[in-house]
DNA sequence: CTAGAATATTTCGTATACGAAGTTTCGAAT
DNA sequence: ATTCGAAACTTCGTATACGAAATATTCTAG
């Protein structure tokens, strides 16, 4: 018989809820300063590094550079990053974090601390978590993932009308 | 000094970018069936149970009742899943897997533990990492975060015109 | 029985995400 | 030098997410 998999027991499944719960945290801590965790991330990665261009830093986050390209424009645009054409190559686009990005960072990076720190789990669980987070990443990464075939629809037009 | 936390050292941004690997993951794997993730998940849970109001489901998904909303006129659009009032209550939705809903799950399934098989994660490394994220979710749903409180901006008007 | 609170869902506006396609710039090979 | 392909970024259309506010229905005092 086939496996019987349950929701609670896939990984991907528990990876959701938990982004979304972290979502929601931090829309509600950054609130009305106009922060937001994508930005923060952002920002945080721009600090340690001191300058990237989009594509790195869209590289060193994970997502896709068009997602970076329209928020590295509004964060310049409120003076947190600098953003730049590299002289050197015209194409590649230059950001680096300002004094006020700097500032910012160090109030949000307190508060996240803060916070996680408030959450109760223990350094050993923190680590173990994200080295077993991260192994999961690069598994899924380089995975090229077999692709579903559906069973045909039941031709059926003409449903529930919308109400 | 203060603790420097570094951007790697976040469980939140494990949790970010696995996510989105995740999503890429099966966006691909599902493809143009027209199933998403977000479909994959409504679906099966309600399949595990058999019927749920709108809102069991929401709090069943992690997410808010405002976003599985046009999710489920949409999968009642294409025959996965029943979607009616309750006679009971008529404030009620309640959604329930078709027939057809029925058979492109369990085509999923297959797809997604085979896929997850291919990851070449042990079991037990698998069910750390679930039970983990599954604590460290608690935590964050029940805490209430510290709010940010942010240093004012530099004035500084007319930055970059947008390129 | 009725006013008003509580509950369930939807609608609205906004913020990330993605893939695909378009533009510009650079590099390489003739 | 010219052309052609690669690389970097942007734009476009679509799909989830959220909170806040609107709507509809039920419940609860009194």
């Amino acid at each position: 018989m086939v496996q019987k998999s349950n929701l609670n027991d896939l990984a991907c499944f528990q990876v959701y809820m938990l982004h979304h719960a972290f979502g929601r945290f931090y829309q509600t801590a950054f609130a009305e300063t106009g922060l937001t965790y994508a930005k923060y991330v952002m920002l945080k990665a721009l600090v340690e590094k001191g300058k990237m261009s989009l594509s790195e830093l869209s590289a060193r986050l994970g997502v896709e550079p068009n997602t970076v390209s329209p928020l590295a424009k509004k964060m310049a645009g409120v003076g947190v990053i600098e953003r730049v054409r590299d002289p050197e190559d015209e194409r590649r686009i230059v950001l680096c974090p300002t004094e006020y990005g700097l500032a910012i960072l160090k109030a949000a990076d307190q508060t996240v601390t803060q916070n996680f720190a408030d959450l109760g789990i223990s350094a050993e669980d923190r680590s173990q978590a994200i080295a077993l987070m991260s192994r999961l990443r690069s598994a899924v990464e380089q995975a090229s993932p077999k692709r579903l075939e559906l069973p045909e629809a039941p031709s059926a037009e003409g449903r529930d009308p919308p109400d």
